[in-house]
DNA sequence: AAAAGTAGCAACCGCAATTTG
DNA sequence: GCAAATTGCGGTTGCTACTTT
């Protein structure tokens, strides 16, 4: 027996909604909420599906939407994300307060893709057009959105690498970062747990590293939104992502070697800054990626 | 001025994930 | 544990406004 649609299509309104539809819509969720989009056209008097009904909230309707053109900042912050996170949209919104995931969507297919291309970029990729066919086999270089682990947020993505596992903690940018503090970040906001998650950042300036064999699993939290009790009781592959920022703030990512049973000659330690600036190594990075 | 082409965006559709009974 | 119901997401469509010919 096969499910049942999601409402009754043959009596409800399609196409454009009406002020009088919006208005109902509004009024009715002001006073009863959201939720239970199932009952709600029925409740708030609306010929529409529920699921018409929530996606003209979410999209247009929410109080707390930002209407108006993309700022420069928040282009190259979805730019940023996309290129970790792929079509995610839901995921990027959840980055940009004020902006829906369908805002997101239709301003990257109508704007910055071409604005990738005029770059020279693969909006793909975001690689160079003339060398992603050539650079899109290399095992070195690893793409989230190809990962092969099934992730619903940025909690937790397996990734893998020739073979070996990498653990990748990413945390918000407090603009101190190139502190020398590759493996902490550490500030007195900073949760301990999640800027040093032992083993895997505290062994990056052993020396006798020998082995890239790496475990990742990526966060995009603004370690300010964190208290202290959550990190305590989490590790960074358990922490939620805080959807209600009150504002857009740069993010920070971290790709550190975690050192297998057989030591390494040399640790790995790539840093780059997800801001609004260029990506920069931490000071503890050589330029190749390695651990100084 | 009219037709054709293009861009932007709201809304829909189908599917997957999650929740409920 | 299972099936049905509900919710959420990403891809796609179609309408409207604007631009070009």
């Amino acid at each position: 027996m096969g499910r049942s649609p999601c409402c009754e299509k043959a009596h409800t309104n399609k196409g454009a909604w009406t002020k009088e539809e919006d208005q109902r819509l509004i009024n009715y969720i002001r006073s009863h909420g959201e939720g239970c989009w199932r009952s709600l056209p029925k409740s708030a008097g609306l010929l529409r599906c529920g699921k018409s009904c929530r996606l003209r909230w979410i999209n247009y309707l929410r109080p707390d939407l930002k209407r108006g053109n993309f700022t420069e900042q928040e282009d190259e912050l979805i730019i940023k994300l996309h290129s970790m996170l792929g079509n995610k949209w839901s995921l990027i919104a959840g980055r940009l307060p004020g902006r829906t995931d369908n805002e997101i969507k239709n301003y990257w297919n109508t704007h910055i893709k071409r604005k990738l291309i005029v770059r020279g970029l693969d909006p793909q990729t975001h690689r160079p057009l003339n060398a992603t066919a050539s650079t899109t086999t290399a095992n070195s270089k690893f793409d989230f959105r190809n990962a092969s682990h099934s992730y619903s947020t940025l909690t937790d993505i397996d990734l893998t690498m020739n073979q070996n596992t990498f653990k990748v903690i990413a945390m918000a940018d407090d603009s101190s970062f190139d502190d020398g503090k590759c493996n902490s970040g550490t500030t007195e906001e900073a949760p301990p747990q999640l800027l040093q998650p032992p083993p895997l950042l505290a062994h990056h300036s052993d020396q006798n590293c020998q082995s890239i064999n790496l475990d990742l699993s990526i966060g995009l939290v603004p370690f300010q939104s964190l208290t202290r009790s959550e990190s305590a009781n989490s590790n960074s592959a358990e922490i939620e992502l805080k959807k209600e920022q009150e504002e857009v703030v740069p993010y920070q990512f971290v790709v550190a070697a975690r050192p297998s049973e057989t030591p390494a000659p040399q640790a790995v330690c790539v840093c780059w800054q997800l801001s609004f600036q260029r990506g920069q190594l931490c000071s503890n990075c050589s330029t190749n990626g390695l651990y100084r």
